[in-house]
DNA sequence: TACTCAGGGCCAGGG
DNA sequence: CCCTGGCCCTGAGTA
């Protein structure tokens, strides 16, 4: 089994861009939809298409994508030498053809991020032959073919998909939102109605048409922070000199929730025996379960040393938005004004990048790198769907205001926009998901609930051909105690909370794989973006 | 069996 | 001296 772009060796898959927020992002013109229409010549792609790299020009497959023969020998190179590039700026340096040559850091991590496949690079050094990416290089083929005979001038069926899936871009950010593919018609001037709010300017702000083409400054402008204090949140008993903090995020809404996970009402009764905060003890402290033998007290310090070590992986939610907001700037500035990419791939550009976040907060997790490399991969590519619907619950609790989706880049929707203008399956998702949402706030769920929930579905023992059976269940189960105890300590009026937080479970499960089912149709009808880590957990799930 | 094409090697040129 | 990138060689897969 093969996990794309999954290198477990590999600290840094993607480059980190500052938040440029990019031209183009989630605007909608009508043309960016639509490609022209193609030539004879251009069925033949790699003659044509630029390096997703640099934007020189393609000279054939290379270690898994198209690429420019520049970029094939210096991710050879790279990888035959075992290079360990860094980056003397902000890991942010630009891409593109002129540029290339200044940082080779970024060069490779971006190599990386779009998808080059390290292990195609043979150890043997073996010279000729194929390789065993053979049946991606055909599928990727016939998806490309499949959409140059899919031009919207010459397939009607299409041009009304790409409006549908216009229409329900914040739906589409997240895959379980967007798992209801539908064909009703959607006019474009309901299209045009539909309004994206920079998170923390509310509606009341200039509003945000979702004109098709990726209008960065309007629509991706950042939002400022407005009371940046009320997102640190203090937790007795939790060292706050290490800068620890449940959400830390700069884009949140000034609504939030009172009860979200910024503000978790968590209290512990007791200060941990040690600093949990000890990056480096990180694997020590995971691999010390509390025993029978431990006092009361001994066992919660313990709980709430695991909790925080949990917690310490924890991604930060700025940072994940600005990595998407630079993804999406690269991708759009590497396309020609006429090639722009169309909502429904931002949409899963976004949700491949929060993908990408997730398997890293996996691949660092200190319990998750006791497992063997294959069955790290085995339970990633049974979960990701449900990791990246709980990734939206959370992010909806802690930061979406009521009525509204908080996309990953910071940006907001009207709930009701969605619903009013989709289809029958999308809206029924919508308010499955927004369902969810309530209940979660009115659980009162926090940032420790959410981690510990992340890592109860990571953490699957029933998942097959999983070897470390016993490991896997031995964790989900001090993972599951922590929660309990958590639950207990922090809600000790609320004795079932710990019942209602898992029964969570099945939906998010359900929504997932509905979400898997509609990418793949529609990854079946070419219109998901290739080479994404999205596809190839699709392709791996299917295959 | 000829052809295809992706990975590896070579080497001139540039910094 | 090292890196880059264009060009050519190699050989498994395919028609």
């Amino acid at each position: 089994m093969d996990l794309p772009n999954y290198h477990p060796q590999q600290s840094q898959p993607l480059v980190q861009q500052p938040v440029n927020y990019p031209e183009d992002v989630l605007t909608l013109e009508g043309s960016s939809t639509s490609q022209e229409p193609k030539t004879e010549a251009e069925s033949r792609p790699e003659s044509e298409e630029s390096c997703p790299v640099c934007g020189d020009k393609v000279s054939g497959y290379h270690y898994g994508l198209l690429t420019c023969e520049s970029c094939k020998g210096f991710f050879k190179r790279s990888v035959q030498n075992n290079k360990h590039y860094t980056c003397a700026e902000q890991q942010s340096c630009p891409m593109n053809l002129s540029q290339r040559k200044r940082c080779p850091s970024c060069r490779f991590q971006k190599c990386l991020a779009v998808g080059m496949k390290k292990e195609a690079v043979r150890a043997d050094r073996m010279r000729g032959g194929r390789n065993k990416f053979g049946p991606l290089y055909r599928r990727d083929r016939q998806m490309k073919q499949q959409k140059v005979y899919h031009q919207p001038n010459t397939a009607p069926y299409r041009i009304k998909m790409e409006t549908t899936q216009t229409h329900c871009p914040q739906a589409l950010n997240d895959p379980h939102l967007v798992s209801s593919h539908t064909s009703d018609p959607l006019s474009s001037d309901a299209f045009h109605q539909s309004h994206l709010y920079p998170s923390g300017m509310g509606h009341s702000g200039e509003s945000l048409p979702l004109d098709c083409t990726m209008n960065t400054e309007r629509v991706l402008t950042p939002p400022s922070l407005p009371h940046p204090g009320l997102y640190h949140c203090t937790f007795p008993g939790y060292p706050q000199e290490k800068g620890e903090m449940p959400f830390s995020c700069c884009q949140a809404p000034t609504n939030y929730p009172p009860h979200s996970i910024l503000h978790s009402s968590f209290t512990p009764r007791s200060t941990p025996a040690s600093s949990p905060c000890s990056t480096s003890s990180s694997s020590t402290l995971f691999s010390q379960a509390p025993t029978t033998t431990q006092t009361d007290a001994s066992s919660a310090a313990h709980m709430l040393n695991f909790l925080s070590q949990l917690l310490e992986g924890e991604p930060d939610e700025a940072q994940l938005c600005a990595k998407v907001l630079a993804s999406l700037q690269r991708e759009q500035a590497s396309r020609g004004k006429h090639d722009r990419l169309n909502t429904f791939s931002i949409m899963c550009k976004m949700a491949d990048q929060t993908l990408f976040g997730l398997v890293e907060w996996a691949r660092n997790s200190a319990l998750f790198k006791e497992l063997k490399v294959e069955d790290q991969m085995v339970l990633l590519q049974s979960c990701w769907s449900e990791l990246l619907v709980l990734d939206h619950l959370c992010r909806q609790v802690a930061f979406g205001k009521q009525g509204c989706i908080y996309l990953v880049t910071g940006q907001q929707i009207e709930v009701s926009t969605v619903i009013s203008q989709a289809g029958v399956t999308l809206s029924s998702l919508v308010s499955r998901t927004q369902d969810l949402v309530s209940k979660l706030k009115a659980l009162q769920f926090d940032r420790h609930e959410f981690v510990c929930l992340k890592y109860l579905v990571l953490f699957n023992p029933d998942v097959k051909s999983v070897q470390g059976r016993r490991q896997v269940e031995q964790t989900q189960e001090r993972v599951n105690r922590a929660l309990m105890e958590h639950t207990q300590r922090s809600h000790p009026g609320h004795s079932d909370k710990f019942g209602q937080l898992l029964l969570r479970l099945p939906e998010v499960r359900s929504i997932s794989l509905q979400v898997e089912d509609y990418l793949y149709q529609r990854h079946l009808l070419g219109d998901l973006p290739c080479n994404s880590l999205l596809t190839e957990m699709l392709h791996t799930k299917h295959n």
